[in-house]
DNA sequence: TATTTGTCTTTTATCCACAATAGACAGATT
DNA sequence: AATCTGTCTATTGTGGATAAAAGACAAATA
């Protein structure tokens, strides 16, 4: 198997979307415009629909047939590009299991135990290693620094200067700039969200990114703006690993958030700084708690 | 070929310089601690070294027959690891070369045009576009974002931060950390190529990047050491490439750093920051002039 | 008893092959 | 004239093979 067709699957599956709410589909083009990919996937994806009957196609012409049932999908398992598998898996381990700092990694090992190829996991180290959670000792194995208590305070300490940096900067962009209809459209849902809090505080998690990438954005600074990467990753896995509180953590940092916002738009420099800086301060003890 | 065995080469040079200065090797395992290389490779080049006559080797005994000469050297080319020659390559192509921004960067051609795998290619690419100066398109090329006007603003913005945090870290370490010693070792160099500055002006580069990765690592955060790393990669090419005034900003450099050493060691927070600084504006200066 | 050496196994670095995917171009269609 | 399709080529993603290098362990030596 030299390349997995994830791609294919993941669109496939996207198409059928697509095609449930029309009765024909568009040109091969506009149909790779929508879905991301290549016209070779596109062309790929109709042939397969017709095999299963789903459409009729004829040059120009790609006429429904039917509905898609939900086993015309393929597994959400084999949509999975192979680096989420393998970061996913690394991570459990890393994370979730009893990982010591200090611990060699082996590429083959983790290989064989994930069940791909050495190419792969060794990129995958390498891409993972800007994380600054492993390291390499050259013709010879990773190092594992370890998800410790110093790491999540250097991590912090590097967050607080960058994002204290962009919220100044936010507050300085014009009232025409796009990024304050976002700020609105994040503002709306925190308010959704905090008024169903016990059923959709599991939310705030993916809405936690989404305004901190907004704020580091506004920075115009690629290493900023990339090294909220990090940050994402770390935090993207300490809530799905560490639920304690769940509930209670979020509702706080939601209405931090809120009054965060407010001093954005204030447009008053000081009292965003502020409000940033109390935000960060409890997330920061959050992580930290979660670390043994 | 699958590896390259450019640490047989390189640890069978240095071995040589050993064996210039003693008429009996030491152990293998003490041979393999100098050269920093496994004891499988220290046999290797004793091997060598009594196929070629320079030593006999009965099991601990290593009696040195003759001194080594220019032709017993493998020639340098074939001692530097493939890693480097990428690297040197791809900078060459778009630091010097005329490689415009949103150029597609393909890494069979890279390949192809180094004489090399693309494997080795694709390691380092994905190794250095966290320097910020290419993106990757999944399932497609690379994209080289340009060494431009704007990489160099916000590299430098980001290095203005980070170097004031650190030096305002440097300042209060404790007089009996070693970093002063280091310092008053590096303030001496200083001094003394100053001395010979028309002669000696070319070391500055080394020296640079010496001072100040001392003072990021005063701040014990591994992701402003990290980052220095690519302050370093651009400043080492940059210096490569843009030698016109070479010998009279070097000496500026220098009487800046010099006033900025003094500066940390008055333990004085405030001077510190201020020579900071400066030298870090000047440094910006100089950056943007290579600049189209 | 502490090193050192001889031998053997495991892992990394690198090349290569091949399916998946992207992309180019000319002719067909509206 | 603009867009779409058919066909073909080039490149990327991934597994597998192999030499180089690291490293483990027991026997030998001082």
């Amino acid at each position: 198997m030299a390349k997995q067709n994830t791609v294919f699957k993941d669109a496939y599956n996207r198409c059928l979307k697509v095609l449930a709410e029309t009765s024909s589909l568009p040109s091969e083009p506009e149909l790779g415009q929508v879905l991301g990919v290549s016209r070779t996937t596109v062309r790929a994806i109709l042939g397969r629909f017709e095999e299963a009957k789903l459409i009729t196609w004829d040059k120009r012409k790609k006429i429904v047939l039917r509905q898609p049932q939900p086993d015309d999908y393929f597994p959400t398992e084999e949509t999975d590009s192979l680096a989420e598998i393998i970061e996913r898996s690394f991570m459990r381990r890393i994370l979730a299991g009893g990982a010591e700092p200090g611990m060699q990694i082996n590429e083959l090992e983790l290989a064989r135990e994930i069940g791909t190829g050495t190419t792969s996991v060794r990129e995958f180290l390498i891409r993972f290693s800007r994380f600054g959670l492993i390291e390499k000792r050259p013709n010879s194995h990773w190092i594992l620094k370890g998800f410790t208590r110093e790491f999540a305070l250097e991590l912090t300490e590097v967050r607080e200067m960058f994002e204290l940096r962009s919220a100044a900067s936010f507050v300085a962009l014009p009232d025409n700039h796009p990024a304050w209809q976002e700020l609105n459209r994040i503002e709306a849902l925190h308010h959704e969200i905090l008024a169903d809090i016990d059923n959709r505080y599991k939310e705030f998690s993916e809405l936690d990114e989404r305004f901190h990438l907004l704020v580091h954005k506004s920075s115009s600074n690629r290493f900023i703006v990339d090294f909220y990467d990090i940050i994402s990753i770390v935090f993207h896995y300490h809530y799905q690993w560490n639920k304690t509180n769940a509930r209670q953590r979020n509702a706080r940092a939601l209405e931090e958030h809120l009054a965060y916002i407010e001093a954005l738009r204030s447009h008053d420099a000081k009292r965003a700084e502020e409000a940033c800086r109390r935000h960060l301060r409890s997330a920061r003890e959050t992580l930290l708690q979660s670390i043994p």
